[in-house]
DNA sequence: TTGCAATTGAGAATGATTCTCGTTAGGTTC
DNA sequence: GAACCTAACGAGAATCATTCTCAATTGCAA
């Protein structure tokens, strides 16, 4: 077995830390999640664990993906789309945007340096909105990733 | 009974032009949904109009408003939450950005200029997922609307 | 080791959304 | 204005994601 990455070292310390219980079922989780930088739902979760882990329930990683985004240590990311439409999970912390490829549905991971507005976005807000309390814009890059775009430009 | 304002004939008569028939069911969900501004759900809808026609369905709601919405003549907008999170409509089909409240839920409209990228926004996206083709970026300012701040300023 | 409280597993419950299908009725044609 | 074709309707069932229930289990602190 080889050494833990950085990342999943650091999320199973911070499980611990936010008082949360050791389970090897959440150690399970944490492990392949945190690795993960495709933004898997539950369901994709729960599919591959499940040869490893045949008596593992849906609901416990839904459950613990969940616990996870409320100790801060992961994040939710929902898109706009009809049926089908899961929440996709990010163990991706630092601040940062999302890519989304209208092709294939991938998600990317745009860092930012924060997720403040910046002083235009703030200005037209202030006119449009007068008194509302920014604390944070979520962004989202629509298009297509390069290779739906390469399959895409003689169509 | 008073004339239609700009909107509500608009949608109607793009209605029309998009080869849609005119039912009286459609033109009762235009004539409530073009004035709103609040960003209803169609249960929103569905519950206002069930008064006057007792004999709608939800479903030609909630059908009437995927179709306004796939002929482009209405916005879908949705929001990460947990249960009980339904797809918002929105009459506004012009260039504009969603600020939201985290404290009532309301959901204020800031018009764009457009939905493109910003230069500096455009040249993070390069670096970090290169070969991504941009059509829109979408922004979902998070905060509190004027009424929660006040209310909350002391706690 | 003991005991409490958190967690698990399995499935039911809930809510939103979509689909089915028999019936109705726009709207175009003649 | 009548006939026809097809889109749209209504009611409810079906799906899918998500949450809840509850008895059995188990981490972990004392």
């Amino acid at each position: 077995m080889r050494a833990e990455s950085e990342r999943t070292a650091a999320m199973l310390r911070d499980l611990k830390r936010a008082g949360l219980k050791m389970t090897p079922q959440r150690i399970a989780i944490v492990r392949l999640f945190a690795e993960d930088e495709s933004h898997p739902t539950a369901q994709d979760l729960f599919e591959r664990l499940r040869p490893a882990f045949p008596s593992m329930s849906f609901a416990t990683v839904y459950n613990t993906l969940d616990t996870l985004a409320k100790a801060g240590l992961a994040g939710i990311v929902r898109l706009p789309g009809k049926r089908g439409d899961a929440a996709r999970f990010d163990p991706n912390t630092g601040p940062h945007h999302h890519a989304v490829c209208d092709g294939c549905g991938a998600v990317l991971d745009i860092t930012a340096g924060s997720l403040s507005p910046t002083p235009g976005a703030l200005k037209k807000l202030r006119r449009a909105a007068p008194g509302f309390d920014v604390r944070a814009v979520e962004r989202i890059y629509r298009g297509l990733c390069a290779e739906c775009a390469r399959d895409c430009s003689g169509v």
